[in-house]
RNA sequence: GGCGCAUUCGUCUAGUGGCCUAGGACACCGCCCUCUCACGGCGGCGGCACGGGUUCGAAUCCCGUAUGCGCCUCCA
């Protein structure tokens, strides 16, 4: 029977990536498995703007690729539901009403366990365990009843869910059983914490799937490098394909310790993601990433200029400070051009007559130029890379030169030796 | 405080009693490549939390201690 799963998010606002980490694994699973992975709201508390964070939700679960199956539900449209099974529990004595909630008798000898597919057995004494509210005096179901209540509506067959439930997985079982209703297995996965060890939160820098989109990550390194928290394929795989993670997902190789986000390690992994795309679908992700974050340059210069970042930039947010300059007027730092003069005149002369305006040839007029003045490469180029790029960083010289053209590059060299 | 979970290089991890003089990756350091940066290549630094057992043999099994985290809400 093929496994059913669930992402439960509560709609307070962005998708956070520890919930990110959480949904993946059990979509993960569900597509190794052939299985469903449902999206589920729980949204019981009324309060907030639902309808808005749950778009933002799904937003970033469809950025991501995590598609889910069948339609989103809502726990706040499963109230009535929840209403009638706890006091059909009141009916059979296996609840009863207090100050107007409803609370669900707890055992109070033995003990409730389950073989968590991530911890192995898990047994907690049901002493420990209080009658708990299933209806709130308002007539709200508490998450703990809902919860449940929904697996079960849901037919989830597997809960892999955060370790911050090992101490409410007891309560549901008991409450399923109550029900008569049929109980899931429970995977407990590790939080993803900072590098403080504590959960993973906002002070630790980006944790919204937006800022990490605004940064210019993109969904295949966010994915690969979550993937190998808490999951390992084998001593040596790191780098995947999405195809590749469902092939190899499996939950025997799931480990049950905490695991640091390392945004050094995920930078490293968006580059190398980043490298492996074609570059026509490369050129595709940085236009629309540049137009995401309010750019207006030139569509056809910045797909021509592909060839010059792919190599050299680890994240799509770099591109405006190491490209920009093919884009808007540079300001290069005088004091960079020291004693550059002679370099800077002799490439002018050179640029004006290289024909074809292509990088070879521009690289070889150049590289002549260089060699007469008795300069090495290293302190040739510089000087000009930076009167034309405004840097001392750059995509290839001969190749930005090339792409800027003939007269822009010359009106560059000019500036930069003019005033002097 | 009670209950629970966790514990291999700075970080992510491999490892399920002998294959381990503990492997890989990121980060860091050095060298090479090189027009800068990056990529790539080579090398280096660096770890089984501690203490008891069990065993011919333990990173691997058991017990204890320590540390960290989580829950103990009519929050989710």
């Amino acid at each position: 029977m093929p496994p059913v799963v669930r992402m439960a998010p509560s709609p307070t606002g962005f998708l956070h990536i520890g919930g990110v980490h959480t949904a993946l694994f059990n979509w993960l699973f569900a597509r190794h498995e052939g299985g469903e992975f449902r999206l589920r709201i729980e949204n019981t508390d009324t309060s907030r703007e639902v309808d808005e964070a749950t778009q933002h939700i799904e937003e970033s679960l469809r950025w991501l690729g995590l598609t889910w199956d069948g339609p989103v539900t809502f726990q706040l449209d499963r109230m009535e539901r929840c209403e009638q099974e706890a006091r059909r529990l009141v009916d059979e004595g296996k609840a009863y009403e207090d100050e107007g909630a409803i609370r669900i008798r707890m055992p109070d000898e033995g003990t409730t366990g389950w073989d968590d597919l991530i911890r192995g057995r898990v047994e907690v004494a049901n002493e420990t365990i209080e009658d708990l509210v299933a209806i709130r005096a308002d007539g709200r179901p508490t998450y703990n009843f809902a919860s449940p209540v929904e697996d079960w509506l849901d037919g989830i067959t597997h809960v892999l869910r955060g370790d911050d439930h090992i101490s409410n997985t007891p309560k549901q079982i008991r409450i399923l059983e109550a029900f008569g209703a049929p109980v899931p297995q429970y995977g407990h996965l590790a939080n993803i914490l900072g590098p403080d060890g504590k959960k993973l939160s906002k002070r630790h820098g980006a944790v919204g799937v937006d800022e990490f989109r605004a940064e210019g990550y993109i969904p295949e390194a966010i994915v690969n490098y979550l993937a190998l928290l808490g999951w390992s394929y084998d001593d040596k795989t790191e780098i995947m394909t999405v195809p590749e993670l469902i092939e190899r997902f499996t939950l025997e190789r799931v480990g049950a310790s905490p695991a640091v986000f390392d945004y050094a390690k995920l930078e490293h992994f968006n580059g190398v993601h980043l490298r492996m795309l074609p570059p026509d679908e490369y050129a595709e992700r940085l236009v629309t990433y540049l137009r995401e974050q309010g750019y207006d340059w030139n569509e056809q210069l910045i797909r021509a200029a592909v060839p010059l970042v792919q190599e050299k930039i680890s994240r799509l947010g770099e591109f405006p400070q190491f490209a920009g300059f093919l884009f808007r007027d540079v300001q290069p730092d005088p004091a960079l051009l020291d004693g550059g003069a002679p370099m800077l005149a002799a490439a002018r002369e050179e640029l004006e007559r290289v024909e074809p305006f292509t990088a070879d040839r521009i690289e070889v007029a150049l590289r002549a130029a260089a060699d007469r003045l008795g300069l090495k490469p290293r302190q040739a180029f510089q000087p000009i890379r930076v009167a034309v790029t405004g840097s001392k960083v750059s995509p290839g010289l001969f190749e930005s030169i090339e792409l800027l053209g003939r007269e822009t590059a010359l009106e560059r060299l000019n500036a930069a030796a003019g005033p002097s």
